[in-house]
DNA sequence: GGAAAATAATTTGCGCGCAAACTAAATTAA
DNA sequence: TTAATTTAGTTTGCGCGCAAATTATTTTCC
């Protein structure tokens, strides 16, 4: 029987979120990247070379968002599309040189940006328990359903 | 020193949004609403008759987010828009019938939808407080400067 | 009272986020 | 082996989300 949108954690949390990507923008302005496209980033870091399927599965994108991501991606030359050669319908996505240089500088403005706002490290620990535990559970059952 | 994704409470919160509105959507389409329309039918159910400046500040959502959102309502018949007679810069946003009646059908969605998941009341609230508390704490502190 | 500053809302431009439709290649099955 | 199905990636369309520019009205200050 909530009657404030703040009673209610779909509000909260898409709150949260909006603020966050808000709080990360001009940040990220020096790196020319958008949040979404520093995901990309920060997975093709730690896994060079894949093919947008596995890089869809490893930042929880659409492949329809992810393609224009990648594109904007490639033509500031932070990596290349290579079409594969054992299967012609995967696309294998490399880093640049440069793309990989961009990990010194921007590896941890995650945590620099986090650090920065007033939560104790273990609150933050438990909103990250959390809404990996929703993303979890919202990915796996089909509410639609039942 | 994370190498994954899913160790960084931002992309944790990120995608656990884009899942909630991803859930939302079958649900929220009965009733012919997106995620922000439904918050904005919300709000208006329990403050209505408001500025959009006045929507703005409960919604967190910004003017020029607003103006089409409102719009679309608008022109769905779910509310009016009149230029304020006390102030011609403000316009007065009103329910219609309809608009009201909406929320016996809409108003416990989320409530709905947050039980199918398999989440505890318990780690929902504490979800809902932190959330709230990062939002707070982003938009009070202006994180470019320190 | 009139110029300057502040305020309310709209418009513009860009990048998502994703469902749905589509293209092309690989796999399966008949 | 070739027709049917599946899979990988792209494209299209629509609605945000928001910064920045714009328009119109009100307030402030001289």
């Amino acid at each position: 029987m909530s009657n404030n949108l703040s009673d209610n954690v779909c509000f909260t949390l898409y709150s949260a979120t909006n603020a966050l990507i808000r709080a990360f923008r001009p940040i990220l302005e020096a790196y020319d990247l958008t949040y979404p496209q520093y995901i990309v980033m920060h997975s093709l870091w730690y896994n060079n070379q894949v093919s947008l399927k596995a890089l869809s599965h490893d930042t929880h994108l659409d492949s329809g968002t992810l393609t224009p991501i990648v594109k904007r991606l490639e033509s500031k030359g932070l990596l290349t599309r290579q079409v594969s050669n054992e299967d012609e319908r995967k696309k294998v996505i490399s880093l640049t040189e440069q793309g990989m240089q961009l990990k010194v500088d921007a590896e941890e403005l995650t945590a620099k940006l986090m650090a920065r706002s007033n939560m104790s490290l273990e609150r933050i620990e438990l909103l990250r328990e959390l809404t990996l535990e929703l993303h979890t559970d919202l990915t796996k059952t089909d509410l639609t359903k039942s």
